[in-house]
DNA sequence: AAACTGGGTAAGTGGTAACTTACGGTAAGC
DNA sequence: GCTTACCGTAAGTTACCACTTACCCAGTTT
């Protein structure tokens, strides 16, 4: 679970915008520097930052190299968040039993909307 | 969803430990930087960076300030992650279907294990 | 073989982020 | 009121990171 790769990786802007070009499929150097404000080899160093936080594939196709999306950082990503979910949890309720009855706020502070409170999302 | 602030908040091994210690509940600045190896004004700083990103709440106690975990900036992280597990699956399936049955790789290229392999998680 | 394409690496630079010490400001205790 | 905890902010320093240009290597083409 070494998830300290993936979330540097991740804090960087152009980082993050070679991950949204490479949702539309696999893609050579070239093109995802040609759809960038950053040179080539500034792209290449990035990639390589992104592979070795497992969130990129690399694959040589004759003289050019395919890059795609990896499962495996996201995956170690998904279980770092969702460690942190199972705390936030617990303290939520403690909260909302503490705080919810006493106070009339009509009781629906732990929201039942999916965007706004914490829910249980995996098994 | 501004994930941004939050990733970028996260690529902080310090902030990271912080966040550690608050899984064990809500705890005032001092005794966090007495857990941690730098000092309180800079635990101050990052706690900062860790409540603009939503990662943590603040609530006074006296002359205290409590500190816990944020739902809010977790959520946002867990959205961003889960649209491109969505991606990855499609381009995982279609690698599969393509390089799986042609080579004779045994055909668990796409594995049953939830480590390893991408999955459908949440609904 | 020579030229071309595609891409990783080296070296150097500017900006920024993390940390320190010093200070100021508010609430509690004697 | 004065002192003592608790904490945020200011100013300054250092280290690292993202980027550029220049260079080099592998594979393809004619």
């Amino acid at each position: 679970m070494t998830y300290g790769p993936a979330l540097q990786a991740l804090a960087d802007p152009t980082r993050r915008a070679i991950l949204e070009r490479l949702r539309g499929g696999p893609s050579p150097v070239g093109a995802l520097a040609a759809g960038l404000p950053v040179s080539r080899p500034a792209v290449s160093q990035h990639l390589r930052v992104l592979r070795e936080a497992a969130l990129v594939a690399e694959r040589r196709e004759g003289t050019r190299n395919i890059y795609s999306l990896d499962p495996r950082g996201l995956e170690q990503l998904r279980q770092y968040i969702d460690s942190f979910w199972d705390e936030v949890l617990e303290r939520y309720k403690e909260a909302v039993e503490q705080d919810g009855p006493q106070k009339k706020e009509g009781g629906n502070h732990a929201r039942s909307k999916r965007t706004g409170g914490p829910q249980k999302h995996h098994g």
